[in-house]
DNA sequence: TTGAAAGCGCTAACAG
DNA sequence: CTGTTAGCGCTTTCAA
């Protein structure tokens, strides 16, 4: 069983093993001051046999510094979110500064632990916009820098970094249109904000045109859920023309349904979702879908994050980052329909 | 910009407006005991006009407990470190400790900073096996409780969890060899101690046998390295039978290569890979690979973790869990060949 | 039922 | 160069 768990050595356990005061040991380890050889050898000797390391606790207590940054996401194993985390993860080292991590899980409860977990624990913290305003509430009460990601956000005092999920629906609207699609299945996760908004810009790209749009809404926003539900809107209803999804995760789980029931795709029906994740390239037939920039989300984040740390006093940005259609093979132009 | 960032309210803010001490606040947030309904009532209101929440520093200083554990991944952006923290994740919230996560991002740097950030923030870490010696003997010197991930761990003294690569890579030989491939090339990651060991494990599968086998390495066990240098491995040399990848990423690189080159997978040669990735299944070959049990992994560690924290004086288990070949497309029988 | 006081391990003036 | 002295915000005996 784990070494016998010995307590941890002190400053003050270095200090008189070294026959210095505290303080001189503080500014030692901290590289703060040099003294003389005689005693800095003492000291790095004390060091060394006690196995000594700094309480960053006890140190952040004072110094009001913890040296970390955080993130909170809200499911570690969407790439979307993982994406940002890279971006963000990369800026956080540029400052020196390590970057951890909390998985929201999905979870919206408004207890939301998680956030307990980073609390002052971090000197700055993203989190989505998504997150209950309960919680939010309790962040800015603390007092932490904090930057959302995900637009739009409400919180008009802070920074915000994200794709416009409006917009975003907006274009892949109008790539499904002038591929002559009408007949659309959206398939969206109500337990995001950011799901209706997608779905409001893709019924915009169609005004004017007869649009005829059925929304089934999934439990959650995985692979697992969209084979679930794939069946019930591939076979309800005649087939559509496309199906849209509310991200990458469920529209990989239509596309292996599809083929699970011999429904090709794009031939007999186009699939897309959002987020271009980076499997979408990997999978057959290879995925259309928005670009929501998780990576540039996750460093721009990161990099206001860093001005507002640092108590740069520019006004709170609502940066808003440009997403694009990338269309693949998942979606093709559909022949007009031979009406009666 | 940030609200005024106004100092967040103490323990003693609350104890002057509520007009009582330090000590009855500390006793009623913490809800370990009651008091008459009046001071109640003024404690709730103090504490909600000034939004007050507890500082996690200050109280870890003097309980020595963060409600915290930890993970260490070397890379977020693979899906068997995302199950693995799954996994964890779920045996962590059941035990009521939240768990924070930092990304080593396959950085083996000695000085790893990473631990750093995680270090004294929480009751117990989780990390790989992989990470180089020196920051491990940092770890123990702290006395923090620790559980190692990926099999063999070298610390005794220690739990370790995870799958042997060893028998994986021979579980992986023997389905090629059944399927009679002879002529292989392995794809390995130098940087990762696991590839060497699955590597062993291949070549003992085919003893006996004639095998021809090459070795490349990879510079990152990504995708993207996949791909670059598929070309190498596949048009050097006339085709192998089968390209045995590291792992799952860069055996999905290879696919995707090989399909931008022309060449079939499995008709031309097989592919395969470790970890089982969620992905594998949604490729087009869908990737064979050896499971190597992430979520389970991450689930057991987490258990043990809290069997270290509780104190309990069990002797430290090498568990090891079962892997098992996953035979899906992208291997295939070939042809006996002619010879000469 | 409430409060006083003594720290947890460290840093930050300020002296010497 | 080195040490003294106050705390940081909180919990925890121990008294009252």
């Amino acid at each position: 069983m784990n070494v016998p768990r010995r307590r941890a050595a002190t400053l003050k356990d270095v200090a008189e093993a070294a026959q210095v005061s505290t303080a001189t040991v503080s500014k030692f380890v901290n590289g703060n001051q040099r003294f003389t050889a005689e005693v800095e050898a003492r000291l790095a000797r004390a060091v060394r046999e006690l196995g000594y390391s700094l309480n960053p606790m006890a140190r952040g207590m004072i110094t009001g510094k913890t040296g970390n940054v955080g993130v909170i996401i809200l499911d570690i194993r969407n790439p979307y979110f993982t994406s940002l985390v890279k971006g963000a993860s990369r800026v956080a080292a540029g400052a020196a500064l390590n970057l951890i991590i909390a998985d929201a899980a999905e979870s919206t409860s408004p207890e939301l632990s998680v956030l307990q977990s980073l609390f002052r624990r971090v000197d700055g913290l993203i989190v989505s916009s998504r997150l209950p305003a309960p919680v939010i509430e309790t962040l800015f009460q603390s007092g932490t820098p904090v930057v959302f990601y995900g637009r739009p956000s409400s919180y008009a005092e802070h920074h915000s970094v994200g794709c416009d999920n409006y917009t975003a629906g907006v274009m892949l609207g109008r790539h499904l249109r002038d591929l002559g699609h009408r007949k659309i299945s959206y398939l969206g996760f109500s337990g995001a904000r950011w799901s209706v908004e997608r779905e409001h810009g893709l019924r915009h790209a169609f005004e004017g045109a007869d649009l005829s749009l059925r929304v089934f809404d999934a439990g959650a926003p995985s692979t697992e859920e969209g084979e679930r539900l794939a069946s019930t809107i591939l076979l309800s209803q005649g087939l559509d023309d496309a199906i849209v999804a509310y991200n990458d995760l469920l529209a990989m789980g239509i596309l292996l349904e599809a083929k699970s029931l011999g429904i090709k795709v794009p031939e007999q029906v186009s699939v897309a979702g959002f987020d271009n994740i980076a499997y979408g390239r990997l999978v057959s037939p290879a995925l259309t879908s928005v670009d929501m920039m998780g990576e540039a989300t996750g460093e721009l984040a990161m990099r206001r994050l860093l001005g507002v740390i640092k108590g740069e006093t520019t006004a709170p940005e609502d940066d808003i980052l440009q997403s694009r259609v990338v269309a693949r093979e998942s979606t093709r132009a559909r022949k007009p329909r031979v009406n009666a």
